[in-house]
DNA sequence: CGATATGATTTGCT
DNA sequence: AGCAAATCATATCG
């Protein structure tokens, strides 16, 4: 304290830091106060004074110093974020769910099929099922929409089979309830009926895996939430043809450029789509006025699950 | 080893 | 903010 305020008054030291001023009036009036010029003190006081500046000098350059090494801890840091948010980015080492956590994850997914947006508590249940986060509970229902609905086909197997295990769940806990799973599907029967005809071997496969009355009260249900999907296609279609393949493609409306590409993409599966497609127009004209999925978000009938709240509990990935 | 499946991210929309 | 769609990057399969 005293050295800095010794600095100030011989003009070696500028006031650098804050608070500077008052020190400095007050330096001087106490260098002008003492005035005895002795010639063996006045040497003295010279080289202790240049023994201060050569300190100074040193803790300037301490202080350079200290500041170019904080400066390098942060570019390294930027660094380091850049290369671990480049190379340790999540999609490179991505894993898969294990099979019990898909199994949950689709039980939902198909069982909610005519609405499969899981409310936030389910998303939070799921995780904790799954042992994942919500995150990651978000991402699957995201990706498993998109990708059922661009090939229905291709899940057609895997869709009868969780709702044949569904089925089966509530036969073992209660003797009936085979209607109460499909509330608003007017035609159960009837429609099931006629899917089954065009949807090919998959569905009899299924049917005669397990073919009593409550499997069959399932694949309406599932129908039913086909019939969504596909009056949700249609909408975005914009039109109602018979030959579908080909207006969808070339449609000079504007069609929306994602559903060509998924039929385009379906290949093999282009012809069983199309004539799935096609073959049910009519029906799905006909079929329930509420909507699916997105374009008309009722979640009145089957869905709320509105489970118990359950710990936040997250970040397991990995 | 190419094709496909799949989880994660990005982008654009409402 | 939540979603659809496209895309990326890895995992898995035949």
């Amino acid at each position: 304290m005293r050295l800095d305020n010794m600095l100030l008054a011989e003009g070696v030291s500028g006031p650098e830091k804050g608070g500077g001023s008052a020190a400095a009036a007050a330096a001087a009036a106490a260098a002008g106060g003492g005035g005895s010029d002795n010639s063996a003190e006045h040497s003295d006081y010279r080289a202790k004074l240049s023994q201060i500046q050569i300190e100074r000098m040193v803790s300037i350059i301490h202080r350079k110093f200290s500041s170019i090494q904080m400066q390098l801890k942060q570019s390294t840091c930027e660094a380091v974020m850049i290369l671990r948010s480049r190379f340790l980015d999540a999609r490179r080492k991505r894993r898969n769910f294990n099979k019990q956590a898909t199994e949950i994850l689709n039980e939902y997914f198909y069982s909610h099929l005519s609405n499969p947006y899981p409310s936030e508590e389910a998303k939070e249940e799921l995780a904790k099922k799954c042992s994942i986060t919500v995150s990651q509970v978000s991402n699957w229902f995201g990706n498993k929409r998109i990708r059922y609905k661009k090939n229905i086909g291709k899940f057609q197997e895997e869709a009868n089979m969780y709702a044949a295990r569904t089925a089966a769940n509530a036969t073992s806990v209660s003797t009936h309830g085979s209607q109460a799973n499909s509330p608003s599907t007017p035609n159960s029967a009837g429609s099931a009926g006629s899917f089954n005809m065009n949807s090919g071997d998959l569905f009899m496969s299924v049917q005669s895996l397990n073919g009593d009355s409550y499997q069959g009260a399932q694949v309406g249900a599932n129908v039913q939430s086909q019939v969504d999907t596909l009056r949700h296609v249609i909408s975005q279609t914009g039109g109602y043809s018979e030959s579908l393949a080909a207006s969808q493609i070339y449609s000079p409306q504007g069609i929306n450029r994602v559903y060509s590409e998924g039929i385009r993409h379906s290949r093999s599966r282009l012809d069983f789509t199309t004539g799935f497609v096609a073959g049910h127009l009519r029906l799905c004209m006909r079929m329930s006025a509420n909507g699916g999925w997105q374009d008309a978000p009722t979640p009145s009938s089957v869905t709320s699950p509105t489970e118990g709240p359950g710990s936040v509990h997250s970040d397991t990935s990995n």
